[in-house]
DNA sequence: GTGAAAGCGCTAACAG
DNA sequence: CTGTTAGCGCTTTCAC
């Protein structure tokens, strides 16, 4: 592989003029500028990232670090990510946390060992120690989907509460009054503020939370079947069910399935987010759909933005998505009233 | 952060003796060694992997390039991978070639340049050019669930022939004679060997293969849907339809659908490729499915070898993975003999 | 056993 | 405007 040295060499320049000829800066006149591109397409040079990080202290690698690589709705947003850090000369290193605290710290120093230019976030840890350790990160970073009380960062997020706040209304205003929540892993925040919504909208409309029928799940399909097992073999089942995320949603309607529940006629189920090919899927969930597209170009955006800044102050940015209510055919009034 | 030099300094020693202490290469007294660890320990020291590379001439990053990252399949099969490459300290650098030669190209040259330890590669480029290009590659590789014409290389792939035989097969069973096969991107092996499996146990069974019906989809959903939408709407519709990958078939289920036909009643649906969420899908599509994980650690193992002998001639490896059928209730006689 | 020294390929002062 | 020089942090001969 050709070197700065060999394109010197040819130019008959010396090597620092190569550099600021290449990369523009510097003044250099037109003719030397010329001879320095003319020898570097000979010899097809093209300078070694490495060499050039090692001095600058800085790859053009994003990290992307997630709870679940495998979730389709991350993938779709993988796409539309790596595409537009690819247009801006950046590559995405991509790793998945398992929704293990532990696991996404040791990823994240690995990254910053690896002196990646920026890191994309799903934060999955939320003891003080881990906000006070995400803090010190110098590393320009964006948070996606979770808010971490105490921690000063940019965030792309969902109005959570407005979010199941709508899904519970909606299955209120069939006549249900028995209505189970999947939540997701306790303590994440997503998952609390899904619960919230839930609980507040419940409240009022003048129902009883049952607080037996809110049940813990860890955004994942095993779980939410097994919760939902449990739900609907008790002597007072509910009517219907609202999932704390896609996956979650149909780990229930195989439950359902399973059992010989009929959807929606023997219960209702309604999710957050988007199902993969959900309308491939019978019934069609109900549920509120994000916009993967807008989080990938804001979440791209501002990651950009703080690298461009290059660790200047710059105040945190938050950016919320208004969820929005897509009907389908899982709901009905309850059997049992 | 702290660096070798500091290491040295606090160690007493020299900065080499460092570097053959910790990396255990060369003889270092015990003693030594151990005031070297301590040292390190003491002031958390971690070398730099962008020095040791630009040193080495090789990263620890692995690069994996894909037509299509969304593709629910391919998450499964890049959860496994991440996770095995990170037990042997590789991150992953993930890419997508939106099936586009010319990207493909770019993204390998980048990754190249970069000096990446192995690539994984879904290779959509068929050109002799293409397959020079690849050859004329110094870096490690595997390609998966292609294989190239004339090129040297470790693969991973189904035997495509048997397992679209084994739709047809089962299909025909049932009493279908127009059948359509909603086949992948023309030229590519993987689509033209799954195109060859349905041709010839046609003509096993004695059935005219109507070539109309074979239609070259793009393993893409939209296309299919468009296709099945033709299909379904001429005079002499098919009864039965083969889809070659698992979101084409999604796409071939929604037309249906929406054109108001009933699966399998009047219309068959098999596919290759397992369906994400496939027993929540009604009907279930009968399929013959592989085993992601096997892909996954025969991938993963292939390319650690081949990184492990350092760039040393080694035979190439194929690992041919045998179909599963899987049989769901998308097949039925057809309703018109 | 241990240390001195020579780079890997590049950027960025600093002279001239 | 252009060249010289000093590293970025590490590995690896080669002397001692």
């Amino acid at each position: 592989m050709a070197t700065i040295r060999d394109v010197a060499r040819l130019a008959g320049v010396s090597i620092s003029t190569v550099s600021l000829a290449l990369n523009g800066t510097g003044p250099v006149s037109a003719d030397t500028q010329k001879k320095v591109w003319d020898a570097a397409n000979a010899v097809g040079y093209s300078p070694n990232p490495l060499a050039q990080s090692l001095k600058i202290g800085r790859t053009r690698l994003i990290g992307m670090v997630v709870g679940d690589i495998s979730n389709p709705f991350f993938g779709r947003m993988l796409k539309a990510v790596e595409r537009a850090m690819l247009e801006h000369g950046h590559l995405l290193v991509v790793s998945d946390s398992g929704v293990d605290p532990e696991r996404e710290r040791a990823i994240l120093e690995t990254l910053v060992a690896q002196r990646v230019a920026g890191i994309i976030l799903t934060p999955v840890g939320t003891s003080k120690e881990h906000i006070e350790f995400l803090q010190s990160l110098e590393t320009p970073m964006v948070l996606v989907d979770h808010k971490l009380e105490g921690l000063e960062a940019d965030t792309i997020t969902s109005d959570n509460v407005l979010a199941s706040a709508m899904l519970t209304e909606h299955v209120i205003r069939f006549g249900h009054r028995r209505i189970a929540h999947i939540a997701g892993n306790a303590g994440l925040w997503t998952a609390e503020r899904r619960k919230d919504g839930f609980r507040s909208t419940m409240a009022a409309a003048g129902l009883d939370v049952d607080e037996s029928l809110i049940v813990d799940g860890d955004f994942d399909g095993e779980r939410a079947y097994a919760e939902t097992m449990r739900l609907l073999t008790r002597a007072d089942r509910p009517t219907a069910i609202i999932a704390a995320n896609n996956v979650m949603a149909l780990g229930a309607l195989q439950a359902m399935i399973d059992l010989g529940f009929r959807c929606p006629e023997d219960v209702s189920l309604l999710t957050v987010d988007d199902v993969p090919w959900g309308n491939v899927i019978q019934p069609r969930i109900t549920m509120v759909a994000q916009d993967v597209d807008e989080i990938a170009r804001v979440t791209s955006d501002f990651l950009l933005d703080r690298i461009r800044a290059g660790g200047a102050p710059m105040p945190a940015r938050n950016h919320v998505l208004i969820p929005r209510l897509v009907i389908g055919q899982s709901c009905a009034p309850p059997s049992v009233p």
